[in-house]
DNA sequence: CTCTTTGCTACATTTAATGTAGCAACACGC
DNA sequence: GCGTGTTGCTACATTAAATGTAGCAAAGAG
């Protein structure tokens, strides 16, 4: 039974009320998803380098999410490997101040 | 057997290299985490209407990812309920145009 | 044809999340 | 005092997701 909100793109579990925000916290809410994003910040990987940057994280998840990142639009397999798309370096763009916060938080 | 980096926090798994950015992004890629970030946005919340909000998630993980978000420093209990700290509140200001780019998003 | 790399899948094991129930502590009236 | 309700939180069995290892088919290089 799916839970956090009704299915409204394939693959991408959103809110009922419409509201596209839900759909997207649901997506990057996924393991390795944020992950995977912040690695193809600096241009595409190859899906065995993406798995080495991501640490070695099993092949299985780290297909899922490129598959759901490519549906959502995000990334794009290119002949350099997985990239992200323009709206992909979009979304990228909203979270960068994440790192200069992360590292004023890592020092608190 | 922890994987995704070594623990360098209590509770939050971490870049072996020290970055701090891979621990916050393995902290908030867990399930719920944005949500209730998101959910907590306007005041704080009891457990209770924290759950309905985000759409009766069980209340194991909803106090799982509290726990987290408590010592990371970004939500606090107070006599109110559960509220963003003032770190709490910065972290979300970092990702607030998220909500504009998945207005956009949905449109595609 | 061999050797390597690519994207990707199978599958058994392990871990995380869900759903339901319920507890102890505290506040309200009565 | 006694019930009634709410709060934060936990137990636990079921279900879903992630992990770890192996390996396949296709494409390219030599």
């Amino acid at each position: 039974m799916p839970k956090q909100g009704l299915v409204t793109k394939p693959g991408v579990r959103g809110s009922r009320s419409g509201r596209p925000i839900m759909a997207l916290l649901d997506l990057l809410g996924r393991r390795w998803t944020l992950r995977i994003l912040w690695e193809l910040r600096d241009g595409a990987l190859t899906s065995r380098a993406l798995r080495t940057a991501c640490d070695e994280a099993s092949p299985t998840i780290l297909q899922t999410r490129l598959t759901e990142l490519r549906e959502a639009g995000f990334v794009e397999l290119t002949e350099d490997g997985y990239g992200l798309t323009a709206l992909g370096r979009e979304l990228f763009a909203t979270f960068t101040p994440l790192n200069r916060f992360a590292e004023r938080w890592s020092k608190r």
